[in-house]
RNA sequence: GGGGGAGUAGCUCAGCGGUUAGAGCAGGCGUCUUAUACACGCCACGUCGAAGGUUCGAAUCCUUCCUCCCCUACCA
């Protein structure tokens, strides 16, 4: 017997019932036992930022992978089931640094490296825990830790990393020091997720930097790159993807004198003042025109084009020259007093000899802002650094790693270069250089991270070199060419992956071919330690490949490294002998950018070095997916830049991007704007379900606006499905139905033979959408399979069970109502399985019930069974498919024809016709019944010929006759809307003193007005809107039946309540009294009297044809009644 | 700054040369229903961002402009 169902159910309460229900039967365990040794599908997991509680947006990334994990599964495929924690980098070091209050690395310093390091360990395990209780919550099936024991390894961590414990194995415990079972998560022997800081991870990473080096495409770079002040490093181009934002900053235009026109001055502008502080040289566009302008006692000089807009009050024009005649021009610049500058300028540029500040020529120099002459700080700046080098100008660098002025720079030393914009304005003033400042608001870098302003400084960075790019299209470079750069070959490897959505590869292939080489060293402490060992007696470098080479190579130090795991600042203790002089070389202090981390996962997890052949039965990937934005030139990028220099080849075969989540608002979600949903507080309040559904409905290209609405929306959609179920298991309750054991095995299409036409159609249906959704989820089409079974839910709702609704309800032919309650079994056990990958929740409570809770021998799970669609497919039937839709389309007509007459359809009708020109079906005088069933018609009049019912219309077809006909057309239109036309006996039409010929136009059937509708298949269909006195009174015992039936309800009766009814029916007594059995078995009244109604009955009145009437009724007495009940 | 996309009903969007511009949601009215949750029917003259142009015909193609979004960038 199914267990009663509730058409009010808890969502969310159910949800915890079901992980319980998993966690007891270990039912995840038992689908990975089932599965194995199965064709394999390699999922790859993009490691999700272990350092702060999941948010809704990666809810839904992460239902894309459990849908497809489980759709998988259900073929019988053997997975890893391997969720990733990405760990390592400045993400976790930020909020540690905030945790403990500090503001800069030199409080790191003193805190201590291996603290600090200790302590970003133990916030990853933190919320590794917290994600994991997350995702588990998300009914997201992966070979998850036990959230109690990352928290229990990350407490012993903060005792005594250098204690012994032991971590329970799949393959049995484990012992180690605390330390090295962190940096031993996700291996083989520990099982559970993959962590990025894992000794294995940044083992390999080793191996590939060595790789890279072996090749001649590691180096060390000089340069002035974007420089976060706060965080003291270095920002790549790759992390410059969300790190624009507007900004205002001081406009400053100064004064730079020119030493040999006394009097005379340079105007020059800038937005970063603090930059003028390290100047060498002002540029002019060589190819410009600059003046010589007199304002009151000043003369300047500066571009024609900018006088409007750089000059403040009256001036005058006194000379006009061409930028190149400036060249050479000698100036004083604007802080030469500074030691630091006198020492710069004595050293000299390139050349060595003395330099002095002097106008130079660069093509870049424009007119657009400022003043047409570009001061120049080659270390401040990256493309002065460039001209600056080209020209060979000294080079001054006046930041230190925290952004604050080192000596040399009087009376700024020591200051932050954010706070001074104002002293070195004041300066400039103090020593009448200062000739403007007014606010401009530009885009400027910011920190992607910490969100602070860039500034630009001079560092020794370490890069992969991407290699040339040639100036010639791809399908005409050389293999040579190819094999010198690795951009080219990365290229290559792109080519041969599916990129959903499609626009996904053309982003790719333009990032690569415009991207720079690619900065991976950071000047931090929580990260991969780069392998780096850089001479300081001979000036080469080398690379260590690994662990074990770092042991065999290490000359002092390793004892110190010895038990910890590859980190700052142990492994900063090891020096090796430098291969080119001898002399004893220690490790670069740089850690490396965090999308190594991640890049390397294709290697790492799947045990490239340890286990080649593992490696090879699950590389490439068959699928990775993650949110697009920025992802081209992180993970993606970095996964296959890596794969690339490794193999030569593709991680992944399919890659499925998917957009941005929002608020419900279109905007992104802000605490402070008050759209934000918390992960927590969606799945309690709203259930995982119901977000997941949003989620797969959602079209992954396009932003997703999450919100309780749209919840809401969702929900009721889930809500239909489940009210049909409880209507089955109402139903099959009262009945006493129980399925057999044929309910489970597969149906052949004899066994329904016998059923109603109906019922072979919705189990034709059923075959259709297993098959189709098979085929949209193996092809990575979410949203569209969610769409496909959302139009079956809903046709089964509304057509199938209304249509049936009665043979449930009715034991007077106990073979039919066995049937109907067969085949909505059938198709309800059905749909779970096809919808458990998007809804493991509602379908397991739904199989539970509906399978397991009968005894059917079965799964115990919906998750354990596999896809249905080849069981099923036998039963498809799309001629009767065909047949039914046109039924359905009748029916639509038919309640059109009803709204417009005003004939509801509760006032039975006598008749209609229906025309079907050339449809045969075999149950097609069923289906004709149906739909007399369901329009409330006695009689349904088939008819070969629709002409009398119907006018005809012409409907020139315009692409056709538009070049031939051109300004004839309005009077052909109009002629053809006026029905002015006339058909010839060859078929052509002659109209508006026009001729077209058959093809040149189409024919078109429509009602005419007040009778009947047409349909595009020709489909017609007419009602006899004339009612007898007898189908009025039928009517009004229809009408009659309805006010009982609203009755019982207001009187909280159960569906299977007996009552006793009372009519004071009036003058209409004689015309609905033969009617008034059926009302009295339609509502189960045991006792039907007449005349004044009980008091203390439920009463309530109704209009009807022949006037007024009153109905009253109560509870029957128990037992008054031998027949048994039912609905 | 460069490149791309988008501006259509209150909201989210479809239509992308064919004359009467559609759908879903929200709203209004009605119908059906002891599955009370729905569903169905009807209701949209909206300057199709603005202005020009091409055409027999423009939301659709072209030009200019406005607004927003995305990608991209070393601009002072």
């Amino acid at each position: 017997m199914f267990a009663p169902v509730t058409s009010k159910p808890d969502l969310v309460a159910q949800e915890h019932e079901i992980l319980a229900l998993w966690r007891e039967r270990r039912t995840f365990a038992r689908l990975r036992a089932q599965n194995a040794g199965g064709p394999r599908w390699s999922f790859l997991d993009g490691p999700i930022t272990a350092n702060n509680p999941m948010g809704v947006h990666h809810a839904w990334g992460r239902t894309y992978k459990d849908v497809f994990q489980r759709f998988h599964a259900m073929r019988g495929e053997d997975q890893r089931w391997q969720n990733g924690f990405d760990c390592q980098g400045l993400w976790v070091e930020v909020n540690v640094e905030r945790d403990l209050g500090f503001t800069s690395k030199r409080d790191i310093e003193e805190h201590g490296i291996a603290e600090f390091v200790r302590l970003c360990k133990q916030r990853v395990l933190t919320f590794a825990a917290r994600q994991t209780e997350q995702s588990i919550r998300l009914g997201y099936w992966m070979d998850w830790n036990d959230p109690d024991e990352l928290l229990r390894l990350r407490d012993l961590l903060g005792a005594d990393p250098a204690a012994e414990a032991t971590l329970a194995g799949p393959r049995g415990p484990v012992t180690d020091r605390v330390e090295m079972l962190v940096g031993r998560l996700g291996m083989p022997e520990l099982g559970g997720s993959y962590f990025t800081f894992s000794n294995e991870n940044n083992d390999l990473i080793w191996g590939f930097l060595a790789e890279c080096h072996r090749r001649g495409w590691l180096y060390k770079g000089h340069d002035t790159m974007p420089w976060c002040a706060r965080c003291g490093t270095g920002i790549s181009q790759h992390e410059m993807t969300e790190g624009y934002a507007d900004r205002t900053d001081p406009g400053l235009t100064v004064r730079f004198p020119l030493l040999d026109r006394p009097g005379e001055a340079l105007l020059v502008w800038t937005t970063t003042p603090w930059t003028l502080t390290s100047n060498v040289a002002a540029a002019v566009g060589p190819g410009l025109r600059y003046v010589k302008v007199r304002q009151g006692d000043s003369i300047f000089w500066l571009g024609r084009g900018t006088v409007q807009q750089a000059l403040v009050g009256p001036f005058e024009i006194l000379d006009d020259r061409a930028g190149s005649e400036l060249v050479g021009w000698r100036y004083r610049g604007p802080f030469d007093e500074l030691p630091a500058v006198r020492a710069g300028f004595a050293a000299g540029g390139a050349g060595g000899a003395p330099y002095e500040h002097v106008v130079v020529a660069w093509d870049q120099v424009g007119e657009d802002e400022g003043t047409g002459i570009v001061h120049i700080a080659p270390g401040c700046g990256a493309e002065d650094f460039a001209l600056g080098k080209s020209l060979g100008l000294p080079m001054l660098a006046p930041l230190d790693e925290g952004g604050t002025f080192i000596d040399g720079f009087g009376f700024l030393a020591g200051r932050d270069v954010r706070d001074s914009a104002e002293p070195v304005v004041e300066h400039l003033k103090h020593h009448g250089l200062f000739y403007r400042l007014e606010p401009i608001v530009h885009r400027y870098p910011h920190c992607w991270r910490c969100g602070t302003p860039l500034v630009f400084r001079l560092v020794d960075e370490w890069f992969v070199s991407m290699g040339p790019v040639y100036d010639v299209p791809r399908d005409q470079l050389t293999r040579q060419q190819v094999d010198a750069s690795l951009r080219y070959q990365i290229m290559e490897v792109v080519d041969g992956i599916r990129w959903l959505p499609s626009f996904g590869y053309e982003r790719e292939l333009d990032w690569l071919l415009n991207m720079h080489d690619w900065m991976i060293s950071k000047k931090r402490y929580w990260g991969l330690a780069l392998p780096i060992y850089d001479c300081a007696a001979c000036g080469s470098f080398d690379v260590v490949s690994g662990r074990e080479e770092l042991r065999a190579r290490a000359v002092e130090g390793w004892e110190q490294l010895e038990g910890h795991t590859s980190h700052r600042p142990y492994v900063d203790a090891v020096r090796i002998a430098c291969r080119a002089c001898g002399a004893p070389v220690g490790r670069i202090p740089d850690v490396g950018n965090p999308w190594l981390d991640a890049g390397i996962v294709p290697f790492s997890t799947l045990h490239y070095r340890e286990d080649p052949a593992y490696w090879q039965e699950w590389f490439p990937a068959d699928f990775v997916t993650e949110s697009f934005p920025g992802q081209f030139r992180n993970w993606f990028y970095s996964m296959l830049a890596m794969s690339t220099v490794l193999r030569r080849e593709a991680p992944f075969r399919t890659i499925f991007g998917y957009a941005t989540l929002f608020g419900e608002d279109g905007r992104p979600m802000h605490k402070s704007w008050g759209n934000a949903i918390e992960f927590d507080e969606a799945a309690e309040r709203m259930g995982v379900d119901v977000m997941r559904w949003m989620y797969a409905k959602a079209r992954p290209d396009d932003n997703i606006l999450f919100g309780w609405h749209a919840a809401d929306e969702a929900r009721r959609e889930l809500l239909v499905l489940w009210n049909v179920y409880a209507f089955f298991v109402t139903y099959a309750r009262l009945a006493g139905w129980s399925p057999g054991v044929e309910a489970v095995s597969p149906p052949t299409p004899s066994q329904v033979a016998g059923r109603p036409p109906l019922d072979r159609w919705i189990l034709s249906r059923l075959a259709g959408l297993a098959a189709r959704v098979e085929d949209r989820l193996a092809n990575y089409d979410p949203d569209s399979a969610a769409s496909v079974i959302s139009g079956f839910i809903d046709e089964l709702s509304t057509w199938y069970l209304r249509r049936n609704r009665k043979r449930f309800s009715r034991p007077d032919d106990p073979a039919d109502r066995d049937a109907a309650f067969a085949t909505l079994h059938l198709t309800l056990a059905g749909l779970v399985r096809v919808l458990a990958p998007l809804l493991p929740f509602l379908t397991e409570a739904m199989h539970q019930n509906l399978v397991v809770a009968v005894g059917l021998p079965a799964p115990e799970s919906v998750h354990l069974t596999r896809w249905p669609a080849p069981e099923l497919a036998a039963l498809r039937d799309p001629a009767l498919e065909d047949a039914t839709g046109l039924a359905q389309r009748a029916v639509d007509l038919v309640r059109t024809l009803r709204s417009q007459a005003g004939l509801r359809t509760r006032q039975p009708l006598a008749r209609l016709w229906i025309a079907l020109p050339g449809v045969a079906h075999p149950d097609l005088d069923a289906l004709l019944e149906v739909i007399a069933d369901e329009v409330n018609v006695k009689d349904v009049v088939r008819i070969d010929d629709e002409s009398e019912l119907v006018e005809r219309r012409v409907k020139p077809l315009l692409p056709k006759i538009g070049r031939k006909l051109g300004g004839a057309i309005p009077a052909v239109m109009a002629a053809a809307r006026a029905g002015a036309f006339e058909i010839l006996a060859d078929g052509s039409v002659s109209l508006a003193g026009v001729v077209l010929a058959p093809d040149e136009v189409e024919l078109l059937v429509s009602p005419r007005p007040g009778t009947a509708v047409a349909h595009d298949d020709g489909l017609v269909v007419v009602i006899d809107t004339e009612l007898t006195d007898a189908l009025r009174a039928e009517g009004d015992a229809r009408e009659i039946q309805r006010a009982v039936q609203d009755l019982r309800r207001e009187a909280g009766l159960d569906l299977a309540d007996r009552i006793d009814l009372c009519l004071d029916l009036g003058p209409a007594a004689t015309a609905v009294g033969p009617y008034l059995d059926a009302v009295a078995t339609e509502t189960l009244a045991d006792s039907v009297t007449s005349g004044p109604l009980p008091a203390g009955w439920s009463q309530a009145g109704v209009k009807i044809s022949g006037g007024e009437v009153a109905v009253a009724l109560r509870r029957a007495a128990p037992g008054g009644q031998p027949e048994a009940a039912h609905g």
